[in-house]
DNA sequence: TCTATTATTCGTAAAATTACGAATATCTTA
DNA sequence: TAAGATATTCGTAATTTTACGAATAATAGA
């Protein structure tokens, strides 16, 4: 503890994962995501319509997500269209993966 | 939307998912993790000594971990141990990557 | 150009997270 | 019973998260 510098101490690995982890991390990203992925993409108001929660708060948890890098978003007007992030998405996977061994 | 009641929306598998992956949402926990998974188990003042942090923070980590179901602490004087908690951690891996696909 | 539709950003508030050191508890052994 | 070792809880502060509605963009079509 004394002889490390806290702000390098962990791996790039260990903070990939917790950032993931982090998104994973409440309800209604969980329930995007199932909704993302089971149907390959969705618009934001189909979302909005499904989620319990108002539009401009699920704006904040989709951009968290895609902060995390797990989903991407493209604009179709007038309306959003969002996807995972596939690339991302497998490495998540591998991460969280190879830690719950 | 509007006709769903928030309190009850997410589904309990959503809910677990959600709260397995929010205790793995900090490097520091992924660590303690890590540790954990690698070494069977560990002594607190042997983490504490390993990690960037005050020994009280580390004890708030490992009781968000327990309270998570991740791990499970056993007294054993003057030191606590702590271990996995292997029921849980499967449940956890079955759970994360049924979501990961 | 005006309007309607859609989504995001802004402003704000309440609650939770993260962190530390001091104080406290617990148990062993001298 | 007192002292030493270990871990947790307490008190506190700074930051982040979560949430909402109002205000603002941005685009298509009348």
């Amino acid at each position: 503890m004394a002889s490390h510098n806290k702000s390098e101490y962990y791996s790039a690995e260990q903070e990939q994962m917790a950032r993931f982890a982090k998104a994973l991390g409440h309800p209604v990203r969980i329930a995007i995501l199932q909704l993302l992925n089971t149907q390959s993409c969705c618009y934001h108001g189909d979302m909005a319509e499904e989620l319990p929660i108002a539009k401009s708060t699920l704006s904040q948890h989709l951009n968290e997500l895609k902060d995390a890098g797990l989903i991407q978003g493209t604009i179709t007007p007038p309306s959003v269209k969002y996807c995972i992030h596939k690339e991302n998405w497998k490495l998540a996977k591998k991460l969280l993966g190879a830690l719950l061994t």
